[in-house]
This record gives C-alpha cells, structure tokens and sequence, in this order.
DNA sequence: TCCCAGGCCACAC
DNA sequence: GTGTGGCATGGG
C-alpha cells in the first residue's frame, strides 16, 4: 500500500513531534511511525503527503485531516497569546490514537521529559507489542521505567480482566482507579485518544504559561476549570498550540523575562 | 553534587 | 478538605 494525497494547513514534524505522540522516529525520508497496531512510513513536501505501509483512510483519520485549523480557531476566543501560538504552531493536528496505545505512552510520562518518554514506549513497545497480557511485572521492571512499571502493571491486569475490545469501548471512565492514572495523565488520553476536544491538560509548562500569560496563579484542579471556561469545547486545540509555543519560548517563561504583551 | 523532569499516591493535619 | 514527601532514573 502505497499512495499520496493532498493536505491544507497541515505541518506533519509539528503534528508528530509536539509531544502528543511518541511512537515515532525519522527515517531516511519522512518518518516510520508505530500507531493503532500498525506500521507505516510517511513524509512531506510542501502539500503532498505521502505514505507506505497504510490505507489512505487510515492516514486521513490518524492525522485528523477532516479537521480546518482556520475554523477551529474561529471557534476559541479573541486572545493576543493564543494568536501568537496559533501562527506558530497552529498546522498542528490533534492526533486520533488508540486509546489503550495513548494510556500506556501517558502512564510513563510522570515526572519525565518527552525524549525519555519515548525510549521508554519504544521499551515497551518492542518487549510486549502493547499486549496487556504481555506486560508482566518481570518483563516491566527491566525496561528502565523506574516507579512507572507499577503504573503499566496496574493498567495492564484492568484490562486483561475485561479484555481489550471491552475496555476500549467503556470509554474514557474505564481509566478510573488504574494506578498513575490521575486527571492530567487522564485528560492526555481524553484528548489525543478519545477525541475529546474540551480536554485541556494542566502540566508543569501549561501552569506557568497560563500563570505567567494569563496572571492566573490557581491550582492545578481551578486551572483545568479556568481553561474549560474561556476555551470551550476546542480547548484542546489551544493547549497544545500554547504547549508546543511555550515549549519553544523556554527562555522567555522564566520569571522575569515574560514576553511583552503582542 | 545537586536539581529537575507532560504527576500521582499515601499519609499527615 | 489541603498540604507535603517520596517515588526510580537519567540528563544538565
């Protein structure tokens, strides 16, 4: 299977590589990416998109290319920052993973950095293909996780009870209880594996840029109201164009060097 | 050497 | 209910 198709405002590194997905690595042209038990490679030249090792339906759902940046910005409020994180990184797409491949990815992201999140999923990857039923604590504890094989462990057993069809289904409350499973790691997979839009996850770099653009100084759990209210249902969106922006500004969101207002 | 990293949990009070 | 330490490991 092999084929092209056309994109509009659409940025393939930027959607693959802002940190909503970590299965992916660059190949000699474009990348291979390892997603919804499959296996493909994919590149870009201006508007062309090509792929190998895929359907064509595959790649226009998996990168959301049914979605119009142009509208969905339309959709969220008059907001300067948000303007600038938009021009920036606005040929982002929300991904639309599986949600168990995204809970395992998500569960080994506490109190790490994206580049080792993603040698500890391709870890995993490669010793359990994401077979829950192949993630036995053994195997997990020397794949260099740290303290978050017990939260593989933990979601692993959950699913295997229920089967991996029937969890899927449940939705986003079949998360509850799953050790490490708390409200960022479950508004990651709200967002990037149940296509839910109004999910807007609080971490470290969206608290001080919301602190430090916004002024609002308020715990995590009023934070994740705040942005509810004042980016509605396509919050989601902005997140993680303010995610990506504020990324890439690092220096300037330190206290003292807050960028002037635009 | 010390500090922090896409948090979360168990345990104070 | 709210605040705090500890958690495994790697990198700056």
């Amino acid at each position: 299977m092999r084929g092209w198709l056309l994109t509009r405002h659409f940025d393939l590194r930027q959607t693959l590589e802002c940190g909503q997905f970590f299965d992916w690595s660059r190949g000699s042209s474009g990348y291979q990416v390892r997603a919804c038990g499959r296996v493909f490679e994919v590149s870009q030249e201006g508007d062309r998109l090509t792929f190998s090792g895929v359907e064509k339906a595959f790649i226009q759902r998996f990168f959301s290319l049914d979605h119009q940046p142009a509208a969905i910005r339309a959709r969220l409020p008059p907001d300067p920052w948000l303007d600038k994180a938009f021009a920036a990184y606005g040929r982002l797409r929300l991904l639309r993973q599986d949600p168990w491949e995204c809970l395992v990815a998500f569960l080994l992201s506490p109190v790490s950095n994206i580049p080792r999140i993603q040698r500890n999923l391709r870890s995993v990857h490669d010793a359990t293909g994401f077979e829950p039923s192949r993630m036995r604590p053994a195997l997990l504890k020397g794949l260099g996780l740290g303290f978050r094989w017990r939260f593989l462990d933990s979601a692993a057993r959950r699913v295997n009870k229920q089967g991996l069809g029937r969890w899927r289904k449940r939705g986003p409350a079949a998360m509850q209880g799953i050790l490490g499973a708390g409200p960022k790691v479950q508004d990651c997979v709200r967002l990037f594996g149940y296509a839910d839009y109004s999910a807007f996850p609080v971490d470290t770099w969206i608290r001080r840029a919301l602190q430090e653009l916004y002024g609002v100084k308020l715990k995590d759990r009023e934070l994740r109201l705040w942005a509810g209210e004042r980016f509605g249902p396509w919050g989601g969106y902005a997140q993680q164009w303010l995610f990506a922006w504020s990324r890439s500004e690092r220096r300037f969101l330190r206290p003292g060097r807050i960028p002037a207002r635009p």
